[in-house]
DNA sequence: AAGTGGTCTAGACCACGGT
DNA sequence: CCGTGGTCTAGACCACTTG
């Protein structure tokens, strides 16, 4: 066997994944019997089914059995991804996002930012505070708290905007995120930042995301305007 | 081989839950190895492995490659089950829940529990409404719909309380459910059902849920008072 | 060095569906 | 009937941790 990086199973996910998104398997239409798909990536019959099993755990493919595996229907494969990103569920509206950066600081961490991070008062974060939009509407104001040492060689653009896909690229395995969601009123600050009344109706989101090794990476409290926004989850 | 109603993994699956449940593995306790349960089993590795795969996805068991497959903390077990009943949200929190039964009839379906039950207008549905409170304390009105014909043959009682249990034991496969999220300001009469202010903060859920043959079953619309609930989810 | 989980093979039999 | 996915076997080698 030659000495690989990557199991087998895993790129065969990926190289059916690919061609999946590149359309070279349409919607509905029946893959390769788990037999054939053996045959051409040249491994056993289970190790093509492992990839296909992950495929369809996530949504992607569609298993019948007695009759074959499937390309899944995009509402399926959209569902399953759950709760997106704002910039994937501002544009599958068709709506334009974009961020606008309020503050940016280097600063000691308050009482609650040290226990979402799990963090001490003498540790240091970058605390910055954003409005989101979609077509220049505003739809969340978020304050996003990260731990300095994280992030001490990334310039501030890297941080500012896609934070995740920087972590990524450096390498670093991003493993869950905890979330909790309830209801309350705009104070008049924050209806001002957003456009609307005090008091109006306002959906909060604090989210910590940890990495694999179970650090808190990003604590997040967000405030979405009522009326312009709402979370589709599935379990 | 003998003939099996169940598959041997699922059946592993099922013993090894139960046993961390009793207790007959601690927390954070090693249990055999994947090669001494295929033993213990009278299976193949590859079988075994299967339903301690399953496990470990569940959250109830954690493998460390190298060392060995150990009991998951109880936090972390509880957090994977994600959003859990109503009934389980309040009891944790050491808290009695009850249920006010409003209303009950059945009726012919509006426009949106057509769409979201996927029935047609000459169908029939139940129509209930509710109060669900927390030591007496009003927490959230909801109204659920369910088609009359999946549940023409049960008493009202087994409609009421628990009817996701109910459904199980009629041999009826759960299998997802679909829920939208948003924040509103309460209606005069929500208000008074939920004994706070009109215009209070409201937590919006609708939730639809499906059957393994992908019928909707229910349609429930519920209404949290915004400042005694919020929901808590895992990704 | 010994044991563990991670990956993989080359077969096998089953129940189910009709591509 | 024939091909499909679902389940299962009895091995194997690897990288990793050290119970």
């Amino acid at each position: 066997m030659v000495r690989r990086e990557v199991p087998n199973y895993v790129r065969i996910h990926d190289t059916l994944k690919e061609e999946v998104e590149k359309g070279i398997w349409k919607i509905g239409q029946r893959l390769p019997s788990e037999r054939d798909l053996a045959e051409r990536f040249a491994v056993s019959r289970m190790t093509a089914r492992q990839a296909v099993t992950a495929l369809a755990e996530e949504g992607i493919l569609d298993r019948r059995v007695g009759s074959g595996t499937y390309v899944a229907s995009r509402r399926v494969r959209e569902k399953m991804r759950g709760t997106t990103s704002f910039t994937d569920i501002i544009t599958s509206q068709g709506k334009v996002p974009s961020t606008e950066v309020l503050s940016y600081l280097k600063t000691a961490p308050n009482e609650v930012e040290c226990e979402k991070l799990n963090i001490s008062k003498k540790d240091l974060i970058i605390r910055m505070e954003r409005i989101r939009y979609a077509d220049s509407v505003p739809i969340c104001f978020e304050v996003a708290s990260i731990p300095y040492s994280l992030v001490r060689n990334f310039d501030k653009r890297s941080i500012t905007s896609n934070f995740f896909k920087t972590l990524v690229e450096h390498d670093y395995v991003i493993s869950h995120s905890e979330q909790v969601v309830s209801a309350k009123k705009a104070s008049t600050e924050i209806a001002e930042y957003l456009k609307t009344r005090a008091g109006s109706a306002i959906l909060g989101v604090t989210q910590v995301s940890y990495l694999s090794d179970a650090t808190a990476f990003e604590y997040v409290l967000s405030q979405y305007v009522g009326d312009r926004f709402e979370f589709y989850l599935e379990r």
